[in-house]
DNA sequence: TTATTATTTTCCCATTTTGGGACAATAATA
DNA sequence: TATTATTGTCCCAAAATGGGAAAATAATAA
């Protein structure tokens, strides 16, 4: 069966890219109390990946990361941090691409460099959901967001690659405070703290925790939030420092 | 000038290496209360690197650091961890092997892929120093123990490598508990003491510091340790979880 | 105008953890 | 038996955390 898939002479490997090594980026983001990851489905199929790419001959893989990132989400300044690199050797052997897209050319496909052992480094993003502008890439049809906990099939080792990510958001959340990358400029305690319970996943204490966020002098006290709720209106904050830090 | 290295057919690739890939351990051990690292030097040069090697085209990434260690030490079961990759554009530029290396094929090499661009997965694995058997590889003539405060001129970017690996050593050793592969079986607690204050690079207080070894239960005292000074004779411990863990 | 309701914010006290000084124990030597 | 150099233990103050309760307040209902 024929698709329709522009591969930009990716089969050829025109852009000069590394071989056996690729990058993917966890993409967060947060709304409705939920965390999400951003995904791609693989054309006309039912799975789904990871941002990812790869690094230019001449490429820094930082630099190539942050091109990727730019690519999917439309955004400059994201808050990106390299957490591990995948290599097991056979990681993309399961839901390889070559299983799923049976498009025309699958013989020079399966005989192209894209379909040998690659070496993941992994990379997580934390963005402003709603700044975000998904977009798809060669290889997929669709870029949409996906709750954490009801996550779609996913190609090669990409489900165990989110929850490694996972993982490392957690155990950086306390001291790198990253949490507000996820978070548009200004925001309310409450907000603030249901991102801190969903990303660590249990519930914390509105007491102990306003004490510790203001404890630390990283927040800014903006004007009241009048929501038109019959209650008493939150304060709006922002963060002191500068969100977006890029690695 | 012909030197008498053997490459081992390293510049023809015949082990069938991902290329552009590379993995450097920067292998720490504890002697004589000083942290150190096991160096091996280019031959015939003043130029120093990590243990370093590459990711056969069949091999997992850990598998492949695990053998590197194994060759270079002697160390069947050891502390790995990965913790960064590094792939900056220029980051093989600097120090190269064909800089410091002026051996006879000294052309062959330069149009080799050794002389090419590598990103490398940064590991660091904790050993116990007494039990190690340095073993240069076919880079190098001597393996050596190295104070980390008094490091030699390094290949690449190899110093930054030993730094980003200490402090996530640092971070990991409250969390992880992983000095204790850097000790024998049994240990003093002011040997433990000072382990811990060498890594960290700061002084701890004896009272809290064995209060809080004592109350993650963790440790068994086994019998006295009588040295022969003149003054009550430590505790000898040993950790009760297994010592090593391999990635 | 006043009570009610739903939240947010602040306060306070008990408990736990940590900081830090002092003392007790002890292995060899004088 | 006293001395010396460590190691191991104890204790109290200070700080951080846990957790309940009260105060504040924005809209609505009476």
């Amino acid at each position: 069966m024929e698709r329709n898939v522009d591969l930009n002479g990716f089969l050829e490997n025109k852009q000069n890219f590394i071989p056996h090594l690729s990058i993917d980026s966890v993409i967060f983001g947060f709304h409705q109390d939920q965390l999400k990851v951003l995904l791609l489905r693989v054309h006309d199929s039912g799975v789904w990946s990871l941002s990812g790419g790869f690094v230019r001959m001449e490429e820094g893989i930082d630099p190539a990361a942050l091109r990727i990132l730019r690519e999917r989400t439309g955004l400059e300044n994201v808050y990106l941090e390299q957490y591990h690199t995948f290599g097991h050797e056979d990681r993309s052997k399961k839901n390889t691409l070559a299983d799923i897209l049976d498009f025309g050319h699958t013989e020079e496909f399966r005989n192209s460099w894209l379909n040998k052992r690659f070496v993941s480094i992994g990379y997580y993003a934390l963005v402003d959901f709603s700044k975000v502008n998904p977009t798809p890439d060669s290889f997929s049809d669709i870029a949409e967001w996906f709750d954490l906990k009801d996550l779609p099939p996913m190609i090669f080792d990409h489900r165990e690659m989110i929850h490694k990510a996972l993982e490392s958001l957690r155990a950086n959340l306390d001291t790198k405070l990253v949490g507000f990358n996820l978070l548009p400029e200004t925001f309310t305690m409450p907000e603030l703290q249901s991102l801190y319970e969903t990303i660590l996943g249990y519930p914390l204490r509105r007491n102990n925790f306003q004490r510790k966020m203001l404890s630390m002098d990283i927040l800014e006290r903006i004007e009241k939030l009048y929501t038109g709720a019959a209650n008493k209106a939150p304060y709006l904050y922002k963060f002191k420092a500068p969100t977006t830090e890029v690695v």
